[in-house]
DNA sequence: CAGTGGTCTAGACCACACC
DNA sequence: GTGTGGTCTAGACCACTGT
């Protein structure tokens, strides 16, 4: 068997880049890389050409290989070191943290999210909420109210509270069928807010008796309560939310690369 | 008063470059942008030079002040649109996650953290660390019981297990005193292991009796769950911990940045 | 249209690791 | 030494935005 994939200049086997495509170059090539190190094609361990070599199998400058391999970096599927070299790293199940709703999650792990929607409207911000959006006391605000079930059993009591001088928003745009349909994140991307940061507290605590009726949970059970305060790029708060997970069927994954 | 500083070809004001120091242009360029913002030099809602300006004020070349820029983009600090420009972003405490050790967080955070080690030692390796460890059912691993307190309160309980075959963590650097002293981490990397990346699972339950003893904290009272697995530069598993906090007073806090 | 950031090139010199 | 990745330069062309 030959050694065609992992003999110096063949990288051309793994990756090939389409100049006509819209797609830069060196995104092409970070994609293609990333793909063979986690079929296996590229195995944990390898030593890869120098980035000159590589730069030259594809036909490309060093900066623009140079720009894939970083890239490759960040994903933590490759090490590199100075005069050493650069050598492919066991790949794992990445889930990274973003910025993302609980939605998604869901759906992408097949577990059939469905959503009910308690309430919704206008109503006074409590102290909490008033005081994470910079909103005096009691400031009306957006107020929804939601239960998140997985195969039709409650897993999360969710809160979010957004003001209401946000664009786009009081349009008819957070009706109860948008809220069930798609996620609170997507609704408020379309009302053109620019969702930038958001800052999570993740803590636990013994449920209340609402929540043991909602969730459906044992009397005192553990609940995961997460606190999000959410900006826009202009850094102005655009949601606070504070829900409420049945621990027992529910954990939050991270992934953490050092630096 | 001037506006010596927002207004065009005076960047100079703000960050000067010192070719003769070994610490590279871009990352100078980047940390005295990062603090001019930070202490509100350049305030939020500014829009600055187009890039090719700025480098020019610098006398840097166009790459190099946009590796600048492209730092403080991760950083959540300015946010570009081709275009349209730069535009500074209103600065926030960020506390992004790390690969750090809880005695470090405690630490910079002022809480007097210390820790005692209730057990260690080599012991076989209940069935999830070696699971974990991708060892054999029972390896013996090296087991860490810690409690850590905060305050002179406990706050803590932490159980590491590291696999045997980590180089230089037999000849009497991983003891009771060192431990004591510094952070698990820092033993580890002292040890020769490059720490590359971590999978944590975040979750919550009702402490045990032995939990509610060594944690001081009500009976049933929620605890807070942390299991990391950490991984070295070749993908080695280096690492497998099971951490709970008495969730009374501990919480885990996160910065996320939209992608 | 003019102006912006995004991409790409073809070189150069340097710091560091290993032999 | 020799080879590696890290940094830097001085251009170029393109895609997108707002007028």
């Amino acid at each position: 068997m030959a050694d065609s994939i992992r003999g110096p200049g063949h990288l051309a086997d793994v990756v090939v880049v389409d100049r006509s495509s819209p797609v830069p170059l060196y995104y092409q090539v970070a994609q293609a890389l990333q793909q063979a190190i986690e079929v296996g094609m590229l195995p944990p361990g390898l030593r890869l050409d120098n980035e000159i070599q590589l730069a030259d199998d594809l036909g490309l400058s060093r900066p623009t290989m140079r720009r894939a391999m970083e890239y490759l970096v960040e994903q933590g599927l490759i090490i590199r070191r100075r005069g050493v070299g650069t050598t492919i790293v066991q790949p794992r199940v990445r889930r990274p943290r973003q910025l993302t709703s609980l939605y998604d999650d869901l759906d992408v792990a097949g577990l059939q999210p469905s959503t009910a929607v308690l309430s919704l409207g206008i109503a006074p911000a409590p102290p909490e909420a008033a005081e994470r959006l910079g909103l005096a006391a009691a400031t009306p605000v957006h107020t929804a109210v939601r239960l998140r079930s997985a195969r039709d059993r409650p897993l999360a009591h969710l809160v979010n509270y957004l003001p209401t001088t946000l664009p786009d928003l009081g349009t008819g745009v957070l009706t109860v069928e948008a809220l069930q349909s798609t996620g609170l994140y997507r609704l408020i991307r379309s009302a053109g807010v620019h969702l930038h940061a958001a800052d999570e507290i993740i803590g636990a605590r013994r449920a209340t008796p609402d929540e043991v009726r909602l969730l459906q949970e044992p009397r005192g059970a553990a609940v995961l309560t997460l606190e999000r305060t959410a900006y826009d790029d202009a850094g102005r708060v655009v949601e606070y939310a504070t829900h409420v997970y049945a621990a027992s069927r529910y954990r939050f994954a991270l992934s953490l690369l050092a630096t």
